[in-house]
DNA sequence: ATTTTTTGTTTCATTATACGAAACTTTGTT
DNA sequence: AACAAAGTTTCGTATAATGAAACAAAAAAT
């Protein structure tokens, strides 16, 4: 394996996680690496514009947005779903999310936000964690039973609020309950004002295991709201597997 | 410069281009590269999930999907105007658009489309050229005027259609047109069938050189029409502004 | 079915290049 | 002005990248 390679990532990894905190001297220190080495790095990453220096700290540069914007996962799989995200969304004025699993954690690909949640900073291409959202609880529904075993095994079940599920049989019963009713809830249980309610999406011809959701405060999403947004979250997953 | 860090964005850039295209063999060829090196190369980037192989072909990989959405280019302009295009878009039922220019090119940095228009296929992270767009020439007019100059002997004036303009004088002429006017046209310049109108979006506090543009079929942008919209953009631009 | 060709993978000696200590320059602080 | 810290350049050394060659696996041709 490429060893200058793998440490250029481990630098683009570090400073996407502090951007705009960090100087040369302070990465340095942080990254536990020699001060010319890391220089030489960062100089040949910013000629790339895969970085971007500014006022001497670091950013992550326009180079990567043009990738980022490029990246063809499954099969467009994005844009070919996008404009019924836009749809369901705006009849509803619910927000509205798809993510897909990749290395046991979802991957938020898409999101259409409602007018009336205020616009939260975009967290496309952030990693959530499976056992504490709806989402990953639809997922985890829709995989075989041996590797949710495996999965939940792996998994740290980390505790970010009051209300996440860190046992194993407590998660293993929510997923009978996605398994029985179509729909997973969540409510809280990894940041406190927000629930979510989700179904799965497997889409076998492409090897796609993902999920979609609408998320809200815990307050409007009442029984009578839930069974009349989890059914139009099923009709739409329907939809969508029938399109592919 | 860190040879290895760069090859390595070499064959990520030319992947990025020819995605699903090409196999080990043929990358080799096309690069001029040895395939053991090459080999060792793409094995450590699919480590990594920068690449992803999928029937022997190369893919831009997941990861670069994440830190792609992580650039936080110019103090998150991106996430700032978002709204304000959400706004417009829906008001007037047109597809507006946001770049950024990024060495000599426009970068395409956000756009709201109307239910109008078809969806096409996401454009976001794209080059465009700054001689046959309107939000190219938005842009140039209002760079100082021997920064222009530098600038339009260095690009190519590639001719894309019959439209293209290709004469420097001719340009110069459009970019007056635009510093009297406020905005700038263009019509079937880039594409057959796709017209635009541009206003220039330049914050000084963030050194930031874009614009703001819509942009639809060539039969709809009649004169009463380009009056309404450039004042629309115009007016936007001048929201902008005030909110940095 | 058999041979041939192409593609993908591993090994290994060589050499190029990444490394980091040290010196030096620049910038900021007391 | 003196000092400290951050950033940059130089250069000998060691390491890691390189690519030819051999090998294995998969396609293509006979």
């Amino acid at each position: 394996m490429s060893n200058s390679v793998k440490k250029a990532f481990e630098i683009i990894n570090y400073i996407s996680n502090n951007q705009g905190k960090l100087s040369l001297s302070e990465l340095g220190r942080q990254l536990g690496m020699n001060k010319t080495t890391l220089f030489r790095y960062l100089e040949t990453l910013e000629i790339l514009n895969i970085l971007e220096k500014r006022d001497s700290n670091w950013y992550l540069g326009i180079e990567l947005f043009s990738l980022g914007h490029k990246v063809d996962a499954n099969n467009r799989i994005v844009d070919r779903i996008h404009p019924q995200l836009e749809e369901i969304s705006q009849r509803l004025n619910e927000t509205v999310n798809l993510v897909g699993m990749y290395d046991n954690s979802a991957l938020y690909l898409d999101k259409v936000e409602s007018s009336r949640e205020l616009q939260m900073r975009s967290k496309l291409g952030d990693h959530l964690p499976l056992h504490c959202t709806s989402l990953g609880k639809a997922i985890l529904s829709s995989l075989p039973t041996d590797k949710v075993d495996v999965i939940l095994s792996v998994i740290e079940l980390k505790q970010y609020t009051e209300y996440t599920i860190t046992s194993i049989p407590e998660l293993k019963k929510q997923i009978e309950f996605v398994k029985t009713n179509g729909y997973s809830l969540e409510k809280e249980e990894l940041e406190p004002g927000l629930s979510c309610i989700a179904v799965p999406l497997y889409i076998k011809s492409i090897d796609f295991y993902g999920g979609l959701s609408f998320s809200g405060s815990p307050y409007r999403f009442i029984d009578e709201k839930v069974k009349e947004l989890s059914a139009e979250l099923m009709s739409l997953s329907d939809k969508i597997l029938k399109s592919f």
